[in-house]
DNA sequence: CCGGAATAGTTGACGCGTCATCGAAGTTCA
DNA sequence: TGAACTTCGATGACGCGTCAACTATTCCGG
């Protein structure tokens, strides 16, 4: 017997969907425009500058963005080839690769967040009051402890 | 001046960030385990069956999906391949086209449904309470007024 | 009725994401 | 030590999404 949605469900759920969709779209094009960076580019940086300098293997940058493996190492591949980042060689693991950032990875970080803050914003928190970005966090939260808890 | 998130609104958009992430992969992944259909086949076909019988001009889809022209096109195309949808001539307008679910469309949605709707409950509705239910719907509608104000 | 603009839809190129698979290197244990 | 197993990461194939360009038709002003 199927459980449908409720009426307040499918209202909420509709509404996250299209929410979802259109905000993701809206940011992904700005940034592309502004900054020649897609979403998984920015989230890549984002997850390097975390530790900069350091030199990060492979799988624990995936741990750290929760990508799938085979994911990080085709948008690496991309990646390389313009230059965001370099891949180099592990010496206690010669299976093993270290991924580190360039300078021009640097420089384009630097350049693209400000105005990607600014339409993250512009789009979602300035409409926002606090009791939102607070039920916002804690649905978040809830949501992705199911998540993990399904395995 | 760059005008950065504060704590607060930064864990509510982390947090966003992952669950969204997340849950757009197990439902897409469950889905198409399932039941053989991609998330925006999904869309397509509860589309369609939302206006069973009638013949569906593809920009009309385009608009009730608030999918680009040419997403939609490339993605009938390769439903059609599937047998999911027929395209018909549209004798008014020789430039258009209609779009029709073929029986075995229906049958598709028909029997994945029940199994989406599970999942969305279980890894979603089920952990949270009607207030934050609201809660959710009510940001969803106030991001989407200002991505429709932000034209 | 004609010529230019707008509209419907398709196509091609390219980046992104998943799955399955693979090769190379490390680990375990008899 | 060496055979089975596991782990690291790369790769190929394929579906998805965007942008830009294109074809064919319709609309509209003169």
């Amino acid at each position: 017997m199927t459980r449908w949605l409720d009426e307040r469900e499918q209202r909420a759920w509709r509404g996250y969907l299209a929410m979802q969709a259109q905000l993701q779209a809206r940011l992904h094009r700005r940034l592309q425009a502004d900054s020649g960076l897609s979403y998984a580019d920015f989230d890549v940086l984002v997850a390097l500058t975390d530790r900069a300098g350091e030199q990060v293997r492979v799988l624990e940058l995936a741990e750290a963005l929760q990508w799938e493996k085979s994911r990080l190492s085709h948008h690496l591949s991309r990646m390389q080839k313009r230059g965001l980042v370099e891949r180099e060689e592990c010496a206690d693991d010669a299976r093993g690769a270290f991924v580190v950032l360039t300078a021009e990875g640097r420089r384009a970080i630097e350049g693209a967040a400000p105005a990607h803050v600014e339409a993250v914003r512009e789009l979602m928190f300035d409409g926002l009051d606090a009791d939102q970005v607070d039920a916002l966090a804690g649905i978040a939260e809830t949501v992705l402890g199911r998540i993990r808890a399904a395995g």
